[in-house]
DNA sequence: TTGTATTTAATGTAATTACATTTAAATTTG
DNA sequence: CAAATTTAAATGTAATTACATTAAATACAA
């Protein structure tokens, strides 16, 4: 028996702990499915990540350093990250104007194709969820938030 | 600005990709708190829970396939991560009788002793959610569950 | 201005992880 | 029974990650 019959048989001391051993888990269960998904467009998560906050940025450039505040995941390199994309094709890196310390990345038009593509088939991933009322979805959003924020403000 | 920022400010499509994002970074939120706890331990995440398995068995001996499956985090090698813990001298390995391919693994007393220590620990920083009502973590932790469930069972 | 501290990115490295392969034992099949 | 298949664990390896250090540019302070 593995942990999912664990989290369904209650095997827990509190609901706070469940809580715990569930949000883990159900969060390591999305990267995986995440993972798949990307498998056929031979980028990692991290990688998406990134590709996805150039896009947000909507043509204007953002740092190296701008990246790695905005990534789910603390500092899991955002230079050698970057690397990966350029080889790739998919982002441009230059010299940032008035800074000369800092890299302005850009994403190519080819990194846009490429997130429409993965697009698609997240879009029609989420529609597995439409089973699930909106209602729910914001009560586990508001639930996470307050969850997070114990511990004053992450 | 972040991606907590970003959660706060709900600059998200609908409820449910606000709700992808926000379970994958509230797991790694976790996940990174659990590592910080862990640190003055000297264990990994990973060896912590292979320990817990461990005990969870009650002196009975668990084989290193029956590791795996127990996992919260796929396969990351159950071997390797024995290794680690029997050069800590936490465990105790040997071949299973009745399978002469299997091997059997036991906690030792001083990984015991480790686990307890944690416990305390880990107890403590179960506290911070105390603020949370049982209703609101029952809540969430149904609909965790069925959030996953959309996939015939996970 | 000069020297010190800080910021930004890149790099070195050790550990971990993912994924495939190997080895040995057990099970199944002909 | 022998051969083929499956199962369990270990191992090889390439990629990734964590963490510390370095290098270069900027900001700041005397």
């Amino acid at each position: 028996m593995g942990i999912s019959e664990d989290l369904k048989q209650n095997k827990f001391r509190t609901p706070t702990s469940k809580a715990i051993v569930n949000i883990i888990y159900t969060g390591n269960w999305v990267l995986q499915q995440q993972h798949e998904l990307l498998k056929p467009f031979g980028l990692t998560i991290q990688q998406y990540n990134v590709l996805r906050i150039l896009r947000g940025q909507q043509n204007n450039p953002i740092t190296v350093l701008g990246i790695t505040e905005r990534m789910l995941d603390k500092m899991s390199n955002a230079s050698r990250l970057v690397d990966k994309l350029l080889e790739k094709n998919l982002v441009l890196r230059r010299e940032c104007p008035h800074d000369r310390r800092a890299v302005d990345v850009i994403i190519l038009p080819a990194g846009l194709t490429l997130l429409e593509e993965i697009d698609q088939v997240q879009l029609n991933w989420e529609q597995n969820f439409h089973g699930i009322s909106l209602e729910k979805m914001d009560q586990m959003n508001e639930i996470l938030d307050e969850f997070r924020n114990v511990f004053t403000n992450n």
